[in-house]
DNA sequence: TCCTAGACTAGACTTAGTCTAAAAGAAGAT
DNA sequence: ATCTTCTTTTAGACTAAGTCTAGTCTAGGA
């Protein structure tokens, strides 16, 4: 598996310092970032990074399609580089952590062609929604 | 079918004359509106209404169950007074129509236990996303 | 080394939504 | 009917997330 760095020069992306750190930040996580908290780490290693390059950056690598955008909470967007294993989220309503799961069978087989209006379908996102072990003890 | 002013009722929610306006609004709907866009209709019929009484009473209609809030295209929430019949959403991601749709199956079964993390989930979301018609001829 | 398209910067701006403090309105007690 | 209390509504200030602008800088090819 190729990391986000690799894959971005491959595509013969121009790789300035900026866009490196950020795309390291973003690879190196194991959880997904907000746009936010990539220029508050990224700025730890660049400090004179700016805020419009970090969302300048993420927006780019999204139009690539070497990351994808989430909106798991409606407040701030999140960026996942994990785009090369289908995956899908599940996230706890009482404390927000967030995991990545894998379903059984392909999403796209759940809907039944005489519900697509005519549209040419893509692709599915699927969200659980739940509570955590520890949010379920607390309640 | 009991129609969201009813369902409200009858849980004795205190029924004022700005929450039926916006009841109403949003009922009457077939597409899913954003707050703005229900302000918007809701001062034609009644011109003093405050945007913070439509972001409460929608806020709280949520919170009752009675009303769902969407997160589908990442900058504003919509609200979908359609809570009785489980459904999705297909977005198209030229033009930005949305239509609700109909699963084959339930959603939460595509979801194996060694994938639940040890979290109680209760619910799933499934966003299928494609061009529609128009946009798929235009491209 | 020089040139130039593309990238970066600070900071103003926009959008969506929340908060606050005061005024208005409804419900029960007398 | 009047008083008291609790809830709801209001205008507008405020916050958070993200975009835009205009000027400066730089990566990489000639």
């Amino acid at each position: 598996m190729s990391d986000l760095v690799t894959r971005l020069r491959q595509r013969s992306w121009r790789m300035t310092p900026q866009r490196r750190v950020i795309a390291e930040t973003l690879d190196g996580a194991h959880v997904h970032y907000t746009a936010d908290e990539i220029l508050e780490r990224a700025a730890g290693r660049m400090p004179e990074i700016s805020r419009a390059t970090v969302y300048n950056t993420l927006n780019e690598m999204v139009a690539l399609g070497e990351v994808l955008e989430l909106n798991l909470d409606g407040r701030s967007k999140r960026y996942d580089p994990n785009v090369e294993h289908e995956h899908h989220h599940l996230i706890c309503e009482g404390c927000g952590a967030t995991k990545d799961v894998h379903t059984v069978g392909n999403p796209m087989d759940w809907l039944p062609g005489d519900e697509r209006h005519g549209f040419a379908v893509t692709r599915a996102s699927i969200t659980f929604r739940g509570l955590c072990r520890e949010c379920a003890a607390a309640s």
